[in-house]
DNA sequence: ATGCCGACAGGATGTCGA
């Protein structure tokens, strides 16, 4: 089973990327983040057309996040507990049956944080602390999870071009790196490096100042497994050239083949 | 030190992203 992340930067923009892209690699499952629309608007009929399901959990203008599957979904949840009067679309859950067995899988847009020093930063450790307690109790239920997508944080100084350009970053902050380390700490494994120890392997690549072109990018869109789920884990890899199609997005595709 | 680019809402240009 291929199950993928990718953060399309307005699925309005990225249509025929994401079309195009879906007919090449032939993903099972997609988590997409930042789709920037509200449900009605979500292109559903477009996806329907190459066999997916779609799941959305939408807003106007900013977030939004969805699910794509060639099998039915069940159990479909948005939102994070434990904030109810978080307005921002940043989660969602599903159930899905593979071959072998189910998974479940989430979308995740986790805040940006920037700029430091203002209430934006203790919203992305809140969130992020949020999202650190639904894994938590998942791992409980020992099943195959996925927890995929824009986690917005750059675990290590090898995962970023310049560690020092990034210091005063939200990304790059030690209680955002902390997040990520207590993720694994659960028991969560990072699928890409479980698979590729290489400094310089990046998911984002600015828009501005020619970064695409100097490779000076980051690794920000990770897919984390449950124990049951890396038992199952056969690879995981980067579809880095999707960052030179027309009209990118400043994030690229991660996937991984889970035999289950 | 800041903007660079791109998307959005709306109908000019400010906000946001990372």
């Amino acid at each position: 089973m291929k199950i993928a992340t990718w953060n399309v930067n307005s699925i309005k923009v990225r249509l025929d990327a994401a079309l195009g892209w879906l007919q090449q690699a032939k993903p099972d499952v997609v988590a997409l983040q930042e789709i920037k629309c509200v449900d009605e608007n979500f292109p559903r009929e477009a996806f329907e057309g190459l066999g997916y399901n779609c799941a959305v959990h939408g807003q106007k203008t900013y977030n939004g996040v969805a699910l794509l599957s060639r099998r039915p979904m069940e159990d479909v949840t948005p939102r994070l507990p434990g904030n109810d009067g978080d307005e921002q679309s940043r989660y969602l859950e599903a159930l899905v049956q593979g071959d072998k067995g189910m998974v479940r899988v989430a979308s995740i847009y986790a805040p940006n944080g920037n700029p430091m020093g203002t209430e934006k930063f203790p919203y992305k450790l809140a969130w992020l602390e949020r999202l650190n307690a639904r894994a938590k109790a998942l791992r409980a239920g020992e099943e195959p999870v996925v927890l995929m997508g824009d986690y917005n944080i750059i675990p290590e100084e090898k995962d970023c071009y310049d560690p020092k350009a990034w210091m005063g970053d939200a990304l790059f902050q030690p209680e955002s790196r902390a997040m990520y380390r207590r993720l694994a700490n659960l028991g969560y494994t990072d699928a890409f490096r479980a698979r590729n120890a290489l400094p310089g392997q990046y998911t984002f690549w600015d828009y501005q100042a020619g970064s695409w072109r100097k490779n000076q990018g980051i690794r920000i869109d990770h897919m984390f497994l449950s124990p049951q789920a890396a038992d199952r884990l056969k690879d995981c890899q980067i579809d880095r050239d999707m960052r030179d199609g027309d009209k990118p997005s400043d994030h690229v595709p991660v996937w991984c083949i889970l035999d289950i």
